[in-house]
This record gives structure tokens, sequence and C-alpha cells, in this order.
DNA sequence: TGTACATCAGTGAACGCGCGTTCACTGATGTAC
DNA sequence: TGTACATCAGTGAACGCGCGTTCACTGATGTAC
């Protein structure tokens, strides 16, 4: 066995089982055995648990922020100082996502894990994301700021986490809709398909009407 | 201490437990403890952690079950026949979800267990869902069908599924969003005023242009 | 009214198990002199 | 060219720990005769 391949063969399983069960029922001996690796070589490897875990996220982030930047910078150089108009944000972040797991496992993979990672407690898993790769994400939405000037801040904010509930959230839980999909309606979706359904729900979601005001006295939306 | 006070104990500290951490995180030991009862009493009362997991769930879907069915009776006798409007359909649901809670801990709990339920493998914990509750989300899904005509099946379903995903999400969530809301717009929300928030939204995302078609040959939006 | 038995909520201690981690060790490869 | 030592990936076995569950038991209350 090559050198340093048990560090890829540790991270390309722990990847797809902690996708498939999440964090805490997928244990080291579970890891180690389907990869054909020692038990104490994760330890060794990657110092603890807690370790491998953000290993396996980084592997997945690290791309995609360095493309996502690159990307961001290729727009403001196309629009010099214009407001990049809203769709276009969305689907440079699409293309982004759709990008990384080309050379990865996949997808599907990658969002389960986003989805744990906000869903189960791992407090350290948020900090970690955070300190990491906080700036990409702040730098997408002040573009989205000046892309809808009409939105209230504090509007914005809860829209974008709104929307992004709704795209981890079914991309998270793919398969067991694909499932009742497929049984239903006998279609077979792909992550492709579902991207071009998300397509115009995120753009209506992001330009509705705002609410009402929040005091007693409803107003009629204008 | 009286009868089966013990239940109630172990229940009341469980769900918030539960909420707080997860399933796997949370052990009958910090339960017992906590809600000041022997460790064994939870074998005792419920037979098993499983058990114990769904008898949580079952004190929160019971009642919304019981009101759901009488609401949507009352909708169906007021427009004898016709068709409930997609915003009243929503609004029904609504105010069932946020009906039940005012007996129980709260909304915030209920949110964080169905999306643990949704998020945390627990195969068993879906199948008893589904088994238990299922017809009643049929029921309403039936009703939507009716109220958005023009929507292909597919594509309805896979959008209750998106809205269903932001809700979940976002009020599952709340905690570290209203922290990050607080400070950065000094604006305290309750989940009412989220509520009031995720209408337009949901409602938008419903009603959303229909999809471009699948195949590369990009049809512009009508 | 009194005794024997049944029922049932609750208890304290122990069980076996799987977990993440540690540790002393091996064996291959590279480096210094 | 040959020897001694350092480095480093990897290993096998064990460690202690917390887990869900089990079990024999208690003590209060109800029921039968």
């Amino acid at each position: 066995m090559a050198q340093t391949d048990t560090v890829t063969r540790i991270l390309d399983t722990a990847e797809v089982l902690f996708a498939e069960r999440g964090f805490a029922e997928t244990s080291l001996r579970t890891i180690t055995s389907k990869a054909k690796v020692n038990l104490a070589a994760v330890n060794y490897h990657f110092g603890s648990k807690k370790s491998l875990i953000q290993a396996v996220f980084a592997r997945y982030l690290d791309p995609f922020t360095v493309r996502f930047h690159e990307a961001l910078d290729g727009l403001e150089r196309d629009y010099k100082g214009q407001t990049i108009p809203l769709e276009v944000l969305l689907e440079t972040m699409a293309r982004s996502v759709l990008e990384v797991p080309a050379e990865r496992n996949s997808l599907k993979v990658f969002m389960k894990l986003l989805g744990l990672a906000y869903s189960q407690a791992q407090g350290h898993l948020r900090r970690y994301i955070q300190e990491h790769y906080g700036s990409v994400f702040t730098r997408f939405t002040d573009l989205v700021r000046q892309a809808t000037p009409e939105l209230p801040d504090a509007e914005r904010f809860w829209r974008l986490h709104f929307v992004l509930g709704t795209v981890i959230f079914t991309l998270s839980g793919l398969d067991a809709l694909r499932d009742i999909a497929e049984k239903d309606y006998h279609e077979h979706v792909t992550v492709r398909d579902l991207v071009r359904r998300l397509r115009p729900v995120v753009v209506a979601a992001l330009q509705a009407p705002l609410p009402e005001e929040p005091n007693d006295s409803v107003q009629v939306a204008g």
C-alpha cells in the first residue's frame, strides 16, 4: 500500500459513511474496517475523530471556495462596478457547487454532509466551517445585497436562510424523496433535475412581496 | 411522587434534551438524572430508548393530527365542494401547528424534533411517523392538488418538499439564526415573526413559474 | 375485621458491549559520517 | 561501501469509559375469601 494511500482511503470511506448515517452513528471501527485500514490509523493520521470529520469537510469546501472566489472575481470583472443580477449570482453559486464533486465522490454526499453540519449538534464543526469558510459566504451575501436593494437587510438575511434550507434539506434528503417520487410519478430524478426545478422557486422566494407589518392592524399587500 | 408523574417527567425532560442535542447524543443517564428519576424507569415505562423517542413525538403529533383533521373538516364544510384556496390551506396548517405547543413545551422544541426526525438516520422513527401520521399529510396534499391544478403532479410534490425544507430548517435552526440576526440587525425575532415572514415566501415558491424543459434546447420562460 | 395473595411503580446494582484513544512496537526508507 | 541512527507509516492489543438493558428486589395498594 503506497505512502498516504491510507489517508485517502480513510477519507473516501468516512465521507460516504458519515453521509449515510451521521457522525455519532459512524464508529471508527466501521470506517477503518470498510477502508481495510488499521483501527489506529485514524488517530495516527488525523489525531481524533473530530479532526477526521473536519478533514472530510475541508476536502470538499477547500476546492469549492477556490472556485467560487474565482467565479465571483470573473463576474466583478465582467460587470465592472455595475450591479450583478440576482439570477446570475445564484447561477454562479450553483455552478460552483456542481463543479466540485466532479472530482470527488458525488454531489449527494456533499449535500448530505452540509445538511449534517447544520442539523447534528457538532458545535465544533459549525465553528470550524464558520472560521474557515465564513468569508466567501460574506462576499456572496454582500453581492446579493447589491442585487436586491429593495429588500430590507433583515428580510434578505432571513430569505437567504429560507432558501438555504430548501436546498440543503432537499438535496440532503434526496434518496428518500427520490424513492417516493419514483414510485408515485415514475420519474427518475437526478440532482441536476432538482437544481433545474429549484431555480424558479428560489428566485420567486427571494423576490416575493414583503410580509405584512408585524402589528395587529394588518395591512393589505400593495 | 404521584402515580405516573414519572412518565411525564421523563417525557418533559427527554423532549428538551433530544431537541437540544439529538437522539444519539442524549443518553438515558442524562435524561433520568435531569428528570430526577431512576435510570431503570425509562425501560420500565417505555421498554426501550427507541420507544421513548416515539412517545416524545406522539405527544406532539397526536393532538396536532386531531386539530388539523378538525380544521380541514371545517374548511370542507365551509367550501362545500368548492376548491379551497392555497393561502387558506397553508394558513390552516400553520394555525394547527402553532396551536399545539400552547399546551406543550414550545413550538421550538416541536420544530427541532421534526427537523431531527428528517435528518437523523433513525429509520424506525421515519417509519413510525409515516405509519401513524401519513394519512393526514395525504389528505392535506390532496387539497393542495385541487388548489393548484396548473402544477404538474411531480412539480407539486417537489415544491411541497422544498417548502417543507424551508420551514423545518428555519424553525429548527432558529436559535443559532436568531443569535446572528439579533447581533447584526438588533431585531429580536419570535417564532410568530418568522411565520409572518415565511408566509409570502412559501406562497411565492409554490406559485413560481414552471422550470425550463429538461432537455438541452433551453426554452425562454414565457 | 383479618389474612393471604396479586399487582404494579419504582429501585440499585450489575451486565456485557462497543466506543475513541493510547502505547509499545515493527519494518522500511533516508541520512550522516 | 558500510555502519549507526533517525524518521515515519503503520500495527495489534489493550485501556478505561459510558452506554442501553436486565434482574432481583422493595414497598405500597388493591382484592378475595
